[in-house]
DNA sequence: ATGAAAGCGCTAACAG
DNA sequence: CTGTTAGCGCTTTCAT
């Protein structure tokens, strides 16, 4: 592959001349500059990236550390991170940590050798980790980690309003509010909060069950749920993601509980798949585009030193479905 | 930072020395190799990926380039690939062309450079990128490339095949198979071929329509169900995707067709969600992690230059669920 | 405006 | 066994 000795020899110039005139950066005689364009694209030149991040000490490659891709929310959010990475120039790095704790900081590692420019994180850290996050050009999704860091999170606490008013208006009187358990503080608990204060306020019965750790499968998850609901037979209402949210609707049908009449549900996150399935899912959506698209934005300021803020909320809307009235 | 230089001044060493005790390459005394390693902690060094991946001429990055890895098939093969690549040492650099096909040959462009050592391609491609791909460490997940292009790809015939036996044996006379329209040859074509043949050949009426595009969003894809359901009324079994066959689920309880009754509907692909829904989906499960596996390790001897088959089949199974009798 | 030259930090070849 | 040295291919001064 022909390097750029070869092109300034062909082109009877130096190197520094093909540099500038192949990056448009410097002075280059006009005629000189086509000449020496045409040149290289006649040896099919393309300069050595490889070279290229060294001598600037820059990759281009940004991470996006997440639990499991193959999640919906997590694969949408992908997908538009990547998106937006792309608009303005960096390539997409992805690291499903599926739970395993060394993936984070083999990530971290990254970014100390120079191999990634920044990083994008929505899972469960350390406390270590976090100090070394802190003088890294890193975003955290939905965690809230260090004042150091900023945070991009949807408006969970409306959220929780949302979902609390709607089972309200339901007639709910024992609702189970079902959320995972996380080792780092994520905002999303915030709506389970402010759902079950604004529930109980008005003398509902709540019940909040964990689903334990932050990284399952999906058998696991309807085994959970199928217990909670041996526990709690009397609920009528339950708030919890869609994919938990689907575990239910089919709980409730192997034991005969005729969703929306004896059993209200509401999801969250507004995965594409609620839309298409029947029942639809009544969920509170979550933006991921803009979500995706905000962590993108800030990351690129924090890696171009400018101030960003600590934290970022997406506000959130409710989808209607058939599983409340 | 500290540097290569810093630790082997301060150890009192050469940086050749340096090299050799952090990477167990060549001979250094044992005593010294300890202290070196010692020290390059205490500095907190770490070697300049950007720097060895320049002199190595190798990054380090496999490049995995599909559709849109928010469909849940392909969020699957990006998890068990990136899953499988880590294991090897090596990065997932991720690219959802969603349709565009420039950010195909921006990939290939990646690896002229050398910011990629190898790529798993799953998406329409056209000639002249056929052409580039050929003389590159390159896997094609699916398609029909080139004969120097090695392929990996469910054993789509058979997946035919136990549709074909499953509709019959459900007593279906009149079937329609939906499939995507690639412009790229596509394995999976052999499963709507097969499937197609066996049922003509037991005087099964057979329609099988395309849903014109390879990268579609949901509410497109169930707008052209619901139309091909108006058009061909008297169908009684369904064999396509699972996503579309949810849609398709969706669309006959909205017409009132009372699904396995009057209408059986075979999903492909195995898709986690068709287990987690009720009615779960009867469906031909694809391997997904054995795809990803298989895919790596090709690609693995491709960039190792050693010889790989042209085909690779990975066996299909089927999952009984509840939209056939 | 442009050629020559100095690195970037590392690996690998080489002489000792 | 180990220190020195020669690049890798590019960007970026720096004289001219």
């Amino acid at each position: 592959m022909a390097n750029i000795r070869d092109v300034a020899r062909a082109a009877g110039v130096g190197i520094g001349t093909v540099s500038r005139a192949l990056n448009d950066s410097g002075y280059v005689e006009a005629g000189k500059k086509e000449k020496i364009r045409r040149i290289a694209k006649e040896l099919n030149y393309r300069p050595s990236e490889l070279s290229r991040s060294f001598v600037q000490k820059k990759s281009g490659l940004v991470g996006i550390v997440l639990p499991d891709v193959a999640f919906p929310f997590y694969g949408a959010f992908l997908k538009y991170a990547e998106l937006e990475l792309n608009h303005i120039g960096y390539k997409t790095l992805v690291c499903n940590t599926l739970g395993v704790q060394k993936r984070v900081s083999d990530t971290l590692d990254l970014i100390e050798a120079g191999s990634l420019d920044g990083m994008i994180i929505n899972t469960d850290v350390t406390r270590e980790e976090i100090e070394r996050m802190k003088g890294m050009p890193v975003v955290s999704f939905e965690r809230v980690l260090a004042k150091e860091i900023p945070m991009v999170a949807s408006d969970h606490i409306k959220g929780g309003q949302i979902a609390a008013k709607l089972l309200k208006e339901n007639g709910c009187k024992n609702v189970m509010i079902l959320g995972a358990r996380f080792a780092t503080k994520v905002h999303a608990e915030n709506r389970i909060k402010e759902c079950r204060r604004i529930l109980e306020q008005s003398g509902i019965q709540v019940t909040a069950v964990e689903i334990n750790g932050a990284f399952l499968s999906y058998p696991f998850i309807e085994e959970m749920i199928s217990q909670y609901l041996d526990m709690y037979s009397r609920i009528d209402g339950i708030f919890t993601e869609d994919v938990e949210a689907y575990c239910c609707l089919m709980q409730a049908k192997k034991r005969g509980i005729y969703v929306p009449r004896d059993l209200k549900i509401v999801g969250y996150d507004g995965n594409e798949m609620t839309r298409m399935i029947d029942p639809q899912v009544t969920t509170i959506a979550q933006d991921v585009p803009l979500l995706a698209r905000t962590c993108v934005e800030v990351l690129a300021k924090k890696i171009a030193k400018e101030k960003v803020d600590a934290h970022y909320y997406i506000p959130v809307k409710l989808l209607q479905g058939g599983t409340t009235v």
